[in-house]
DNA sequence: ATAACGAGAGTGAACGTTTATTCTCACAAC
DNA sequence: GTTGTGAGAATAAACGTTCACTCTCGTTAT
């Protein structure tokens, strides 16, 4: 019947969720490497072999982990392209991402991300893509931003937008490691500052 | 015989800095936990058996590798303090430590430090108190540079000392992900804003 | 109504490696 | 002859993965 393949269908996306959402916790414990496949089981409640039944293997699981961590930021930047202030627009974006990572525990696991990028290729891949898709965003509205502004842009549009997310890449570090920061005024100040430095231009 | 001591004393940390050599290139290639003790020894030209003697265990090698590139960043700090401009030796400071990260491949290897640090309580100290001493000779200059503009301070120092370290760490992590960066160009587009940020000061 | 069938979900022991670490023994120096 | 230095085999645990198998059900045949 066409009803059982269906809930058959939706039972595999189910248990893949299941497995992803304990991968996750166990990845933000130890790390990709040195979590065991037998602590991945155990956080889904499930047995080895019926887990191999989902995935081909480790890898696709923490291939699979990163992909999701990273669809959950590129949303925010196509929100937010329309924005009538382009400067507030990229404020927003950057405030967004900032707690989108640091609600819950996604920073370690983006830190984890980071480390793998460094040195895995596939991995690097998938940063560098994605890292090129935000950056384009970025780009957009500060070009928006020079020109609505009428001065001679003394702001490197392409340099910028890597400063910004290297500033964003830093504090998601900065956040997961040190357990005595202030959200609130992290955001604040660093708020304070990308409004200063996009607009204000000097001579 | 005295001098006996002493040149094996020598010996011993000539070899545990063979030692260290080798496992340093080795985590850049696969990180902490992907390397294993095998690779550090053929790495160090040494069997496992003469490696455990110059080191309890593997964590006692990333230990002190962890410590080896945090002391390599510190005297940048302390050299810098006398510097008659604040701003500039501010600009100056990140500048270098970027340099001296990003000269071979340290970088990786920090990015690896901080991803250890988010989830290992040795590592995480290690980081703070490694964060705590850059920023209060960072906030030194700040002082300093807030009273010698002679205006009223806009700049929220404590915050501000956050954020050239999140800007730091996240360059890091570019540079050691994108093989494309451009250093050069990276570190003239950061001393410009960071200038812009610290020297104009607006109601 | 019931027996036979087959597919999907699930188990957990076992596989062959690889891991970090230790043990044993040989050589060299003084 | 003792002590320091080294190699390399040995160990046991842990690793990712696979295996043969069971259990549960819905479908079909009788």
């Amino acid at each position: 019947m066409v009803l059982s393949v269906e809930t058959s269908y939706q039972n595999a996306l189910n248990k893949r969720e299941v497995i992803l959402r304990a991968a996750r916790q166990c990845f933000v414990q130890h790390g990709f490497h040195a979590t065991g496949m037998a602590e991945i089981c155990s956080a889904a409640g499930m047995s080895a072999g019926n887990l191999y039944r989902y995935f081909q293997n480790k890898a696709a699981i923490v291939r699979a982990i990163a992909d999701e961590t990273r669809a959950r930021i590129v949303p925010v930047y196509e929100r937010l392209q329309t924005h009538q202030n382009p400067v507030e627009a990229i404020v927003q974006i950057i405030l967004h991402s900032l707690q989108e990572f640091c609600r819950g525990t996604d920073s370690r696991l983006w830190l984890e991300v980071l480390a793998e990028a460094s040195r895995n290729d596939e991995m690097r891949e998938l940063y560098i893509s994605f890292d090129h898709e935000i950056r384009e965003s970025l780009k957009k509205l500060l070009r928006r931003a020079v020109k609505g502004d009428g001065r001679t842009p003394g702001i490197d549009i392409e340099a910028a937008s890597v400063w910004l997310i290297a500033l964003l890449d830093g504090a998601i570090a900065r956040v997961s490691i040190d357990p005595h920061v202030d959200l609130e005024k992290i955001m604040g100040t660093l708020a304070a500052s990308i409004r200063r430095c996009l607009k204000v231009q000097q001579a």
